[in-house]
DNA sequence: TTGAAAGCGTTACCAC
DNA sequence: GTGGTAACGCTTTCAA
């Protein structure tokens, strides 16, 4: 039914050997020859197969990505870049979505080793970096994308979080802000972490002090973000400016503030992080700190594929810079004060 | 380096259909021999190629999906349901993001192939249907997602378009609209064109018309909707219920409406479609007609994979229903009129 | 209950 | 230039 290189060969008379070059373009086949190849190929609508190539030795040329969930903006964003440049460089990827589980992404590690992806790309959280040991004995190439695994000698692309939590304080205070917030994510998240101890740093730079009350620890979504920031709007001496680690917790801020009665920015200011779709849709605008999520892809594929070719180069760790994207969620304190 | 099933063999003394033997879980085994290879496998981290199976004819438990973005919201989430329900049969799955380009469709199709997926998914748009039917000949398993390719024989599941665009319609009438407009994509994508025709019916059925001035053809994203809205709202006789066929479009409206200095829904209202996440996250939360995402993803996986095991079941149609979800971005006409 | 051996569709080396 | 053939790592009869 289906044909293959023996049908080829059959067809065109030659061997399959011949066959093989003229599909790779290799060895010295003469024209002749080769067109007439090419023309059976192309009638009988051969394919070949690219596991009988895989099993010789040669790369399947796919790639794996884990993430915590596609359908989440950044990482579908982030999916898009990886996709963009593994196709420019011949390569395929496969997706999958690990609700941060580690249990998953070890199925999926495994599966993908079975499947024998030429490297993984990761940009789950893994809370046990063990799993990740078998890889690197393997030497399959991984890279790591914004997380940071400071046990483990692999390739990392990561953004400066510190930065970016810096330019945002720096921001809130440049528009007249003392009275500061932040929502973050679970701190347990490294990078998480890193935006709030910028931000802080920052903010104690300029001689204020950002009480560990004002921090409040949530999770990635909307609706806890939201009620995180209720409760700080509660306050009786309630911030005026608010950080938040992601655009959706950003969000989630928006509606408090709205269902609190606050106008944005008059009343309160409002500050995410990623820059994902989300925060150009919303109303107002979100000023965010912008991760250049292309960037991030690009360089992991980049990574991988170079070690690909040069065996065993040494881990690099990229990273990125963070710039600050003002839209219409940040304004003048004056306004209110 | 890489243990292969000859390691294991050798390792615990056996031969290698044995070890092939307890990897599947076939044929007759001696518990104990069968927990020595266990141990053996576990210790050698022992990592069955599959492709070296496939290429003994087992599947290679790998699915395709072609979309025009990963990163826009709607085909995120519609992968993510493609990916739950692949990983819980088993499968993974390669994305491939087509930008709507028959080109690219042709290239990743043949790639597909070459890797030899078990099944493409296609929720892509195609303009000459016939790049499609070297598969089918090759009888290679395909279904449809939300696209309709009424000349060829494939599974298909698709949503009521024109219930959809109905709902709408009912939705704004029922609010006491009259002057009615709406923003379509290119109209060769069936989908939207079944949406709009699914509107008009529904408004002349309740005795008013839709002139074509108001039907405005636009791209999907936001800023071209933006500008054909804003043309809209510019007439004398300005509409005060604007139906988008998707969320983004409705985005758009929001924002061209904002600009007007209009206010939704007292001064107009928008309706969207599809809501995705972003329908949600807007101010004011959009009024939408939901996809049933999730279930459409679940079901374009299950027709292929039933295929894999029926052979050749005939091709399936499946119509989804949508359903309208009544946010804030509409409202009653009486308001201002 | 276990093993030998024939494929599966390629690639690559070595003759001719 | 071209062809023969041994891998590659596994599954699956068929015998024993």
């Amino acid at each position: 039914m289906k044909a293959t290189i023996y049908d080829i060969a059959r067809e065109a008379g030659v061997s399959i050997a011949t066959v093989s070059q003229v599909i790779n373009g290799k060895g010295k086949i003469s024209e002749k020859r080769r067109a007439e190849v090419m023309e059976i190929m192309e009638r009988l609508n051969y394919q070949p197969s690219a596991i009988a190539a895989a099993l010789t030795g040669k790369q399947t040329y796919t790639l794996g990505l884990l993430v915590p969930d596609i359908s989440n903006p950044y990482f579908a964003e982030l999916a898009r870049a990886v996709e963009d440049r593994s196709r420019q460089l011949g390569y395929s990827v496969v997706i999958c979505s690990t609700d941060n589980k580690d249990e998953r992404v070890e199925r999926y590690l495994n599966l993908l080793q079975q499947k024998r992806v030429d490297g993984m790309m990761i940009g789950t959280g893994i809370d046990n970096a063990e799993i990740l040991s078998p890889l690197l004995q393997q030497s399959i190439p991984v890279a790591l994308i914004a997380r940071q695994l400071p046990s483990l000698s692999v390739h990392t692309v990561a953004i400066d979080d510190r930065l970016g939590g810096a330019l945002a304080a720096q921001h809130l205070l440049q528009l007249g802000h003392t009275r500061l917030a932040v929502v973050s994510e679970p701190l347990k998240v490294s990078s998480s972490k890193e935006r709030v101890r910028g931000f802080r740093e920052a903010v104690e730079e300029a001689g204020l002090a950002l009480e560990s009350s004002q921090v409040r620890e949530s999770t990635a979504d909307i609706k806890s973000a939201k009620q995180e920031v209720l409760v700080l709007l509660e306050q009786t001496n309630r911030p005026t400016g608010i950080f938040c680690c992601n655009d959706m917790q950003a969000i989630g801020a928006l509606q408090a503030a709205k269902e609190h009665g606050l106008r944005v920015p008059e009343d309160v200011s409002i500050i995410g992080f990623d820059n994902t779709i989300l925060a150009s849709v919303t109303n107002p605008p979100l000023t965010t700190v912008a991760q250049p999520i292309e960037e991030l892809g690009y360089r992991a594929v980049d990574l991988l594929i170079d070690e690909l070719k040069d065996e065993h180069k040494r881990p690099q760790k990229l990273v990125l810079k963070p710039e600050l994207v003002i839209r219409e969620s940040t304004g003048d304190v004056s306004i209110h004060s």
